[in-house]
DNA sequence: ACAGGAATGGACCGATCGGTCTAGTCTGCT
DNA sequence: AGCAGACTAGACCGATCGGTCCATTCCTGT
């Protein structure tokens, strides 16, 4: 396995988890993925012999642990889930308002899409979201809250996450991630 | 203009308001509006002129209607803001475990995938999510808050809404709704 | 009854979809 | 040097996409 295969196998992968987060699974084309990554259509299929839901399934995997490790690496810190909170938004907010508000969560559009139609992509979806939410109750448990209690606010929390990230793309506008901020610190307190 | 034809308008929008509430814009073929229409693709150019695109925006607007009807029903009675948001998830969860999951917010799935991309279907998303934040602030408002405090709040709340339905569309699971709900008479108690 | 617009039914179009196939090229090992 | 497997390049496939077109049928007002 030479390194140059890596690097396109790498790069069909990254053009991916651009496209698919900001027009969803039915919205890219695998045209659309070759052109970006500048692969040939023989590559993808020798890289991912079962084509589109493989590569999008591992796009989205990748994606979900990019969060992940961001999130345990702030909750590593002295930070509150609160702020933990506030900081993830202020991430993506960047992030989005740099795109022009195409990117926003990696993983929702087609969570979405595939949420009743497509097994694995959900499942893929689903763990990832349970990852996020884990490092949020792992958090609120170290500062003194009971399990119960720990896993609803985490859960709570991710909502106002996602719910903002959804608002803020639609109304290109950055205000109701810190209004979802704000509303964490009065939750998470 | 006959009544057979009106008939026959209104099932291609009804059948395109479940189709794209579950699959999307890019998900939802004509040929399936039409087979679940029952119409002949005829029919949908004489109705709707300008394809595909002005039957889902007339969609997405009905179903943004339909929400903000039940909403200002809702914020018409005695019910506290916390109660009208638990109303609105339950009224959700209900529709939702019915379809198997596959119904949630009927302007989500659509709104990330155009976010981006697609100004016209944009902007109807954006205002049908104005509309709800209204009635949920109005009722703050009347409720004795400030004006300001008002509008964060009902921001945060219908981003709780958006986030938990999210969740539970990928979860497959009501728990998200009742977390939100909880977490929402907390932030507007 | 009948004229004329409203509405239907469906064949047809070029473009694009995801996927297959094979000839050719690159690369590292012996 | 030369062989073998990794990898690329792109032509090609049937299916489906959104959209156009027109002959036919239905319905309504006179």
């Amino acid at each position: 396995m030479g390194a140059k295969g890596e690097e396109t196998r790498a790069r069909l992968v990254q053009a991916t988890r651009v496209l698919i987060e900001a027009q969803g699974y039915f919205g890219t084309g695998l045209n659309q993925v070759l052109a970006e990554s500048g692969a040939p259509r023989g590559s993808l299929y020798f890289h991912f012999p079962d084509g589109k839901d493989q590569l999008v399934a591992l796009a989205l995997a990748e994606a979900g642990r990019d969060v992940a490790d961001l999130l345990d690496h702030m909750c590593a810190g002295e930070l509150s889930a609160a702020e933990v909170v506030r900081g993830l938004l202020d991430a993506f907010g960047e992030r989005m308002e740099q795109s022009g508000y195409a990117k926003g969560c990696p993983l929702a559009t087609v969570a979405l899409e595939v949420a009743a139609g497509h097994e694995p992509l959900r499942r893929v979806c689903e763990q990832a979201y349970g990852e996020w939410q884990r490092a949020l109750a792992e958090l609120l448990v170290r500062g003194g809250r009971d399990r119960a209690g720990a896993d609803a606010a985490a859960g709570a929390a991710l909502a106002l996450v996602e719910g903002s990230l959804l608002l803020a793309r639609v109304q290109h506008s950055r205000l109701p991630l810190d209004q979802a901020a704000r509303a964490a610190e009065l939750l998470l307190a």
